[in-house]
DNA sequence: GTAAGATATGCACATATGCTCATATATTGA
DNA sequence: TCAATATATGAGCATATGTGCATATCTTAC
């Protein structure tokens, strides 16, 4: 049993798991204690539920067009609708998605209603996705 | 017709965006360049598509903590199958749709297959999509 | 109040997706 | 070569999801 080698210091406390070298003894009660262990340090399942929620959030091509066009600054339904080249239906049945799991604000400007993002995280998110998506061939 | 409000200025070269106020004349011909304008600095369709299918990676329970427990350095199946608590084939289906977006790369070491994160940009999406779960009460 | 514009939403359907089961492939050791 | 371990994969199924259609709600102007 070795203590891990680590590649990202400090991102979620993930780095102080300890494993065993392999899978052979996977059924012994010290192994079983370290995955145990290791599993522990994992965000628990609330968490990962909701990351997974925001994650599917903007793994949608209407929705990710929408929350890039936001991040100009905030729109009404019709001018995401023209921008995003989607039709209305969909894009307040994905705006009302994204309001519900938090990603976009609404306010009502007569008889528009204006959307804008509700952090930054947003943004970062789409941006480093980005990045991602261009610096590697694929 | 005016100018935008900028709200993060640097983000995606999409700050440039000029689009009118409302949505009266949408099917004028001047309101019509503006919006096709607006949509050229969108990201365009391929790119939109391939930071979908890795938000779209991040979108599973199972696929996020298969990434979570690779934060910590690199794992061979059996051992994220324990950490995970998921099946062995699960797990495999889901590391080679991992493998086939870019966001791990795995080696043989004998028996075992061995998997890392592709790049650090994937540990920095998760870190952020915990924060902003976390930050908000929901 | 009535009409028109803008947005929201319920329903149904087609497609996508994640899992299990069974089986195939790969690697090591005898 | 054969057995055991580890991993990969194809098929089928149950569920989730995105969209269009129709319609409801909301707001302003008359």
């Amino acid at each position: 049993m070795i203590n891990r080698r680590f590649s990202d210091g400090d991102s979620v406390a993930l780095a102080d798991v300890l494993v065993g070298d392999c899978c052979e003894d996977v059924s012994s009660p010290e192994r079983l204690g370290d995955i145990i262990g290791a599993e522990a340090v994992l965000p628990g399942d609330d968490v990962i539920y909701k990351v997974t929620e925001i994650f599917s959030a903007l793994a949608d091509s209407t929705r990710l067009k929408i929350l890039s066009s936001l991040i100009g600054g905030e729109l009404c339904v019709c001018e995401m609708q023209e921008v995003c080249d989607v039709s209305q239906s969909a894009v307040s049945h994905q705006l009302r998605l994204l309001r519900d799991r938090g990603l976009v604000r609404s306010r009502r400007d007569g008889q528009r209603s204006v959307y804008r993002l509700a952090d930054d995280h947003v943004s970062q998110l789409i941006r480093i996705g980005i990045e991602h998506a261009v610096e590697e061939g694929r």
